[in-house]
DNA sequence: ACCTGAACACCGTTCAAGT
DNA sequence: ACCTGAACACCGTTCAAGT
């Protein structure tokens, strides 16, 4: 049997889902793909070349399109998007987080990002920064937010997760603390 | 020769600092102490444990007296204060936000913004989530900033570090947007 | 081009046994 | 109380050799 890049990946995001990033080994994901470890080094250099792949896919694959016209709302519809994309597979904010941390990939939430605050008329020097606020905040709150869950699920302790709320609360407050450096209008 | 649980700790910011967190490895500390890896284990219960005393360490050692009064400045200087002390280490921000993201300790900082938030006169309903904003950014700020100045100084790019305006102008607007929401005096 | 098989240089953790 | 020595069950990566 011949795997191809594609089918790595794939096989990749099962392994994670079942069994967590901790398991997502270059050996099981081989074992699991009914192949020898050393032939996955055939499709990607090293270990973090393979995750930044399956980080860009777990984002690729949460994509949605209608992006609001006003630069708030798009910024925010960025943000709950990549938001949305990590909850739906187990450990995605520490493997998206991660590999971003590393410059390896997950650099198309910060293109938008960049993009819907230069439409703000912030200041050009300020877009850089203010786009990795949104950003650092949507990871932590993602990873906080996922780490209670998991744990939650495990123990079993309280059945109704807590609301969406927070992140969106947060996410005001990101939005506000720009909005006063941008243009008056918000269209 | 015996070794207090200090002792191991101290070694461990040694190891830490001259090698990196990737081979701060439990048999590599064990080495530098001159002792058996399983020896740790008396002292601690596994590494998840010894990770989060190195990184309550690296916190006391960034301790600075005398806060400012105004809820403000306060916050900005547990902020500005966790970084320098995250900074003072080599992947002192991987380790700190590591321990942290997985509520194994380094919960001092989020208490201090807690109590500075409600001074602030800020809704107690969403003190806990503006103080996790603040930390989500200060973290995520930090670990990218570490990451670009140890592979600029591995790579020897540029001489300068870039300023530290941005970590400042970031925290401005987090702290704008709190603001919004406390109430009118900032004293 | 793609994979096997075997090796290299490691890990964290446990546990009986020593002092 | 604190440590040794040995083992268990793993890692990522390399590389000659096969088809």
């Amino acid at each position: 049997m011949r795997y191809r890049r594609a089918d790595v990946v794939e096989q990749a995001l099962g392994v994670l889902d079942a069994y967590g990033l901790a398991d997502l080994t270059m050996r099981r994901l081989g074992a699991e793909l009914g192949v020898q470890p050393s032939a996955l080094y055939h499709h990607f250099p090293n270990k973090q070349a393979l995750l930044a792949a399956v980080a860009d896919e777990i984002l690729a694959r949460g994509r949605r399109a209608d992006r609001p016209i006003a630069w708030d709302d798009r910024a925010a519809a960025v943000c709950a998007e990549l938001r949305d994309a990590m909850l739906a597979y187990r450990d995605g904010a520490e493997l998206v987080a991660t590999v971003h941390a590393f410059e390896l990939g997950a650099a198309a939430p910060y293109d938008e990002l960049a993009g819907a605050l230069a439409d703000a008329g912030l200041d050009p020097g300020l877009v850089p920064t203010a786009a990795r606020v949104l950003l650092h905040f949507t990871f932590g709150h993602v990873l906080d937010e996922q780490t209670n869950l998991q744990a939650g699920s495990a123990g079993a302790i309280d059945g109704a997760p807590r609301e969406g709320s927070d992140f969106a609360d947060g996410l005001t407050i990101v939005l506000d603390g720009i909005r006063l450096r941008a243009g008056a209008r918000s269209g």
